[in-house]
DNA sequence: ACAAAAATAGAGCGATCGTTCGTTTTTAAT
DNA sequence: ATTAAAAACGAACGATCGCTCTATTTTTGT
C-alpha cells in the first residue's frame, strides 16, 4: 500500500500537483475500500458495496456540517438528515460518533507516515525535501477536509488516539530538521526554527482554506514559494 | 484605553517580552474589570468586586477544562465543579455559555487591534514591523489560552463574530503585507505569502505551546528568530 | 418467482445538556 | 443587632444527545 504507483517515476510526481493527483492513490471508491478494509469488525455491513456507498456519503455529510458549528456540535440526527441514512443506516457502517474521528486520524495518519518514509529512503537530501514539502502539501489540498478535521477536531479522539495524532507532527518536524541538517550542516540559524516555519507553513494552507480562493489551482505555486523560502533561510544554494 | 502606559517609550516596550509584560494592561483583576465594564448589562450581578472575582473563576476553570475536551464538551456543570460555583451561581456572572467564547473573542480583537492601530501609527518601517511581530508575540504569550481558545473554538462563536474573527486575521496579514511593501517596494518575493509566512509562525506558538516547553522564558529568542527570517526572506539588510 | 439473508428504518431509551427560578445565605448600611 | 438588598444555591424543566432494537424493506442466489 503506497501513495505512488511503483512504475512511476519518483521525480515526475512530485514535480507537480497534476502529476501527484493522477498517482494519487486515495482517490473516490480506492478510499473508502481501504476504510472498509481497516475496519471491518467494527461495521455490520457485510458486503463492501453498501459499506463503501454509506462511508462515502457519512464522511461527504462530516466534513459538510462538522466545519461549520464543530464535530462535537454536530449530532448523529444532522448526520442522518444530510446523508438521507436513518439512524439504524448510519450505525450499520460506523460504531459509533467517536469512531468517524477516530478513522479521519487514521486515514491522515497512513498518508502521513507513508510521506516520511518515502522521503527517508530519498538519498539525495534535495529530493529527500521535495517528498515532504511537496507530498505534504499536495496530500493535504486532495485531502483537504480530512487533514483539516484532524487539526481542529483531535480533542475529540480518545486520548491514545490524541497522542499518536501529536506524535506525528512532531515526526514530520524531526524529519524535516533532520533533512535541513542534510542540506546544509554547518547552517548559523536554528534548523528546528526553520523546520517548525515549514510545517506550520504547509499546514497554514489546509487550516485556513478559506483564505485562498483559488485552493487547487494556485497549490504549486504555493509550493515553489515555500521551498524557495526553505532554501533561502538555511542559505542553500542551488546546484 | 491602550496596550501600553503613555509614558513609556515605545522602543523599551517592544524590545523585549519582560518590557512589554510590566506595560501590558490587561493584568490579573484589570482585565476582568474591563470585562465586567464592557458586558454589564448582560450580568446580573451588579458590584464589579463579585463579578470580577466570578469572572477570574470561570475563565480559569475554561481554560483548564476547554483546551483538554473541547468548548462544546465542557458542560456547565464542569465549569461548576471547578470554579466551586453552583449553576446560579454561574449565570449571575455570565449571561450564557456562548457568552463566554463571545467575551474570549472581544478581549482578544481588542489586543490585536490596538497592535494593528499601534503599527500602523509608526512612521518607521523597521518600527511599524517590530510593533506587529513583538506585540503580537508578546501578548499571545501573556493571554495564551484566550488567543489559543479563539483559534480553536471560532466555531462555537454566533455567526456574526464568527466572520468579525475571520476579519482579524485578514487585518493583521494586511498590515504585515503593508509594512513589508513599505520595507522594499522592490521585491521580488510574493510579499502577501511572506506576510501569512509570518502570521503562521507568530500564531504557531500560541497554537502548539505544548511543543515548546520553556514557553514564556524562550519567547524573546523566537521573536529575534521571526523578525530576521523575515528580514532575509524579502531581502531587507539591516542598516 | 421465492425464500433466506442482509440492509435500512425510526420509535424509543436513559443520560445529560443549557437554562430557569423559588429559596437560602451573605453582605453592607443603619 | 436589625434589616433590606444582593448574591449564591441547587432542584427541576424541557430539549436533545448518542445509541439500541425490532419491524420492515431490499437484495441476493436459486
Amino acid at each position: 500500500m503506497s501513495v505512488i504507483a511503483p512504475q512511476e517515476e519518483h521525480q515526475h510526481i512530485f514535480n507537480s500537483f497534476k502529476g501527484y493527483e493522477q498517482s494519487f492513490e486515495y482517490k473516490g471508491d480506492r478510499l473508502y475500500s481501504m476504510i472498509f478494509e481497516r475496519n471491518k469488525e467494527r461495521i455490520k455491513v457485510s458486503k463492501e458495496k453498501f459499506a463503501v456507498k454509506n462511508l462515502q456519503k457519512i464522511f461527504n455529510a462530516t466534513f459538510l456540517i462538522s466545519p461549520k458549528i464543530g464535530f462535537e456540535a454536530m449530532s448523529l440526527r444532522d448526520l442522518s438528515a444530510e446523508t438521507g441514512l436513518s439512524m439504524g443506516g448510519l450505525y450499520s457502517s460506523i460504531s459509533s460518533k467517536e469512531a468517524i474521528a477516530v478513522i479521519v486520524k487514521d486515514v491522515v495518519a497512513v498518508i502521513c507516515g507513508e510521506i516520511v518514509e518515502l522521503s527517508r529512503k530519498q538519498e539525495d537530501p534535495v529530493e529527500a525535501l521535495q517528498t515532504l514539502v511537496r507530498g505534504y502539501l499536495y496530500s493535504s489540498t486532495l485531502m483537504q477536509p480530512w487533514f483539516n478535521f484532524l487539526y481542529f477536531e483531535t480533542k475529540s479522539l480518545p486520548h491514545l488516539e490524541q497522542v499518536a495524532s501529536k506524535q506525528l507532527e512532531l515526526d514530520q518536524a524531526h524529519a524535516l530538521a533532520d533533512v535541513l541538517r542534510r542540506l546544509n550542516p554547518t547552517a548559523l540559524v536554528d534548523l528546528d526554527f526553520v523546520a517548525a516555519m515549514a510545517l506550520s507553513l504547509i499546514q497554514e494552507r489546509y487550516v485556513k482554506a478559506w483564505k485562498y480562493p483559488q485552493y487547487t489551482t494556485t497549490i504549486d505555486k504555493y509550493a515553489d514559494d515555500c521551498l524557495a523560502l526553505i532554501y533561502k533561510s538555511i542559505d542553500y544554494k542551488a546546484s
